[in-house]
DNA sequence: TAAGATTGACGTTTCAATCTTG
DNA sequence: CAAGATTGAAACGTCAATCTTA
């Protein structure tokens, strides 16, 4: 019964408000703890097939999912993974290393399309098979059907 | 049955080796993005209360479980819960902020034990309430005891 | 005025190189 | 040489300010 415990050793007898108990405390620390786990060994799975990072990757796949239409700046950031605040910063580097290309947008002067180049959809090609088998190796191998059912319907409860 | 697909739209017939299931695939997903939203939450609840963020928390309560002796740099990064690759410079910073002291370690002159200051301890029991409530109010409380109890099992398979 | 996106300034993280001691 | 920790340089992220257009 050894339970994480992120709260101060000697408990104040008197709180202002519900505190999380040792099994709410201890499933926060798992979550954060495995989730940094398993975003490590993906991305040290990437670095050791001389692949870009996740966030890439994350890019990558909603510009193809959108299909042959670019995709609008805020609607790329809307649907990534890892949605980062500085995406400009970003797609820059990205355009740098010729994966995308960054158009004004005709409808709205104001806004940006983001269209991948054919060298963009090739890196995610290439990516998607280490990807996915990182998922598969440190995460889906170690769970049955039923744990990830859980996984999922568990973690839709806290959207 | 919108299921997230982080794959390629069109799968190839063939591949070297085991991809991840639609399932797989979804849970996967689902687990980046509530890890990081809740994360967010919890650092904009330290945030708004003017309060340092949660790596700092993670330093301050593993020198406080340490006890009154210091804790070898490498221990408290063995120990932490958002482990850092450049601890150096984080315990700099909060040793600016009077919050941590540093010293050369006695038996192993390579080392740093680090301790925490009375400043330090204050501000580590001034986080909890608002880190603790936090947890409860964006993970806790949407869950029942048996989702947690479920989540502790799972992420334990995945370690 | 608000929305969409970029930029500058600043702080932080990372990686490799380094230094020291076991 | 390996382990423990720090440092420099560069990459990256963040926040607020800015610019442009709806």
């Amino acid at each position: 019964m050894k339970m994480v415990q992120l709260q101060q050793v000697h408990a104040k007898a008197f709180v202002m408000t519900a505190l999380p108990s040792d099994l709410a405390v201890g499933a926060w620390a798992s979550l954060i703890r495995v989730q940094q786990s398993l975003l490590d060994k993906v991305e040290a799975d990437l670095a050791a097939a001389a692949l870009p990072p996740l966030v890439w990757y994350d890019v990558l796949l909603e510009l193809r999912r959108a299909g042959p239409e670019p995709l609008r700046h805020r609607d790329l950031h809307a649907r990534m993974l890892l949605a980062k605040h500085n995406l400009s910063r970003l797609l820059e580097r990205m355009e740098a290393a010729g994966l995308i290309e960054r158009q004004p947008c005709k409808d709205d002067a104001r806004g940006a399309d983001i269209s991948l180049t054919a060298k963009g959809a090739a890196t995610q090609r290439k990516m998607w098979p280490v990807y996915g088998r990182a998922i598969q190796a440190h995460f889906a191998d170690k769970l049955t059907e039923a744990e990830l059912s859980s996984l999922v319907r568990i973690f839709a409860k806290l959207k």
